[in-house]
DNA sequence: CATGAATGAGCCTTCATTCAT
DNA sequence: TATGAATGAAGGCTCATTCAT
């Protein structure tokens, strides 16, 4: 009965950490992680430059938990569209679907995040190659399932699981580079077709 | 005829030039271009700092030519190695694996600056972006050709070309971080077999 | 008739006050005054840094407070040791013992508070001053009685009244800095004995 | 034969640092270690605030730096004054008679150097105690030199020393928040005359 | 040409103080 | 009256860039 009032306060300062992170993103995304002011994302959240550090201990801090904020809500929703795929082959084609549209609607926060490795250091890096690891484990499994039900040839799960996410990285960046990417369908269908088929004739 | 005077002054220049910008290759590579300090580069080319405004005009500009040269150096490697291969098949081989070799190799000089898009804001990715085009026109031509020759299925050359190349890309990057990469040959082998044939079962 | 009310309130008041000031003095005495933040002092008194300026006008107003505080103590346990000694001799013994003591017994808050003159510029060496004027004062008039009463040799008792005090801060500052110092008599002692008797043979 | 182009430029920088070093002086003598900022100490230099960091590490080695070299030059006059004394009561003499002088001349520079203990933790105590550990070392030497020829009463050397050293900074002290303060020689021959024959009838 | 001392804008961080609740 | 979130002025320090020698 005492939870309210406490959630309150908890709510108000949730929300303001949350602005703050976004800001941090927007303006990380912008200038990248080094040349991120904290003055810049303070303009950003409009307020003053010491009230950053009532919600986050340090620059580093704070970077690094725009990150991994970033990082989780693409994980959010990536994991979802894998899970919702049956086979093997469908969750491929989810994983790298979801991963390319995800980054279309978010180009600015996964303009800087995405670099790897990171610039600044460890600062950031342990998160992203948290996230990635995830998703290279998952694929893994996913693939090995797949070949044991017969859907793909007998190949190193893990390997293909790597090279999948880092196509996938790859074409990210590109497409974020780009003024006029193709629609996500088409590099989507492009590259599990080529994934899954080979080239060779 | 005032040539020779001139061009004597352009050697010494140049390979001043030379030298300043193998430092800051070495001095980037160790720091990351951000960190990498023109004290520091000075310093690592036994020159005074500010001996580095003779020859460039601001830390952007010997970043900028720093990554060129070594893009350039790659390229040179990478581009010679595909043109000793024969057919379409040859020379996506060669190219996957001229890469890993070459960058495994040049670690300390390709961890920085690979990064991509780059920290800098434009500093550098540019040039970046000029090399990687590079290697897609190329490989898109070959692909091209071995579709044409009926070596391989008709896909889209120019996609699939880009898929091979941030793929790769993907693998060194990954290769970088990795303390104890697989051997080049286990990977580029990899990347060839499952572009080529596929996964699927 | 409205007294009461009012007096009530200023109890409260008043005891607030007492607590901060302690609260203040701890702080002080472990970080020195300048070291001492007003936030680290709320919270030493459980009260909030809000409230800490609804009792005092500044962090400065607070710090001279509490020394004042300190020092107010310090002279009521020295003086009524000196009303308790019968002669000039007894007095002057009883303000070098009681004071070495109390600052042995107090060593933490006095630390910090002993500095002089200040480096908080005025802000508390006015009280400072008045304290040791007021040991000084009191020490002169019992030498001249001393002299008077023919147990003194006919020296000027403002001079060496100002001399004992110095040569006991200087002893109490020395004996704060010791880890392990003599035993207060010892040094009270010495003290004593060689103002009063000198040491040429 | 080439040590003189060398020098050359050792004579300004060496000559820079004590601008710095005196203009440091000068603030810290006004403002006490810790408000003394490294701006106001670039001002007082007529410099820029990065210059000050070509030639001392920090702020703290600066403060150091500075509060050394005052006690240097402190020590040599002191030291220089004592070895002119034959006896050990000349030498008593000498000691309080050039410290008060000195401290008298430099007013401005001694202020808050003699603070003891320092409020800026052990930054700059280190070197004061070290110090004032020496006079008391050449004191207590002379002083049982003088208990040995009979000219001084058997008392413990090192104790006297001690109270001699305290009882001389404290008038100091006192000396310096004087806005007139006596004669030097009033003073010291005052000190002298108490320490040596006391004043019990 | 070369130097490196000097500059000063800018960064991260702290903290006394204020004020809406 | 009490709170504590918010503020913003400093402060220490770094570093790309300039310029007198």
């Amino acid at each position: 009965m005492t939870q309210p009032a406490r959630t309150k306060q908890d709510v108000v300062a949730e929300f303001r950490q949350s602005e703050i992170i976004d800001a941090a993103r927007r303006v990380i995304a912008r200038d990248g992680p080094q040349k991120a002011s904290m003055e810049r994302i303070a303009e950003e959240a409009n307020i003053s430059k010491g009230t950053l550090y009532l919600y986050f201990d340090s620059k580093g801090a704070l970077v690094r938990e725009a990150t991994e904020r970033g990082h989780a809500e693409m994980a959010a929703y990536v994991n979802a569209a894998m899970s919702d795929a049956g086979s093997a082959i469908g969750t491929i084609n989810a994983y790298v679907r979801s991963t390319l549209a995800f980054c279309d609607e978010h180009e600015m926060l996964f303009r800087a995040m995405n670099t790897y490795p990171d610039s600044d250091g460890d600062v950031t890096s342990n998160a992203v190659a948290r996230y990635v690891d995830g998703y290279i484990e998952r694929l893994q499994q996913v693939v090995q399932q797949g070949v044991d039900a017969g859907d793909l040839r007998p190949v190193n799960a893990r390997r293909f699981a790597r090279l999948l996410v880092e196509a996938v990285r790859g074409i990210v960046i590109e497409r974020l580079r780009e003024k006029a990417p193709l629609p996500v369908n088409e590099d989507a269908e492009a590259i599990v077709a080529i994934l899954l088929d080979g080239v060779r004739a």
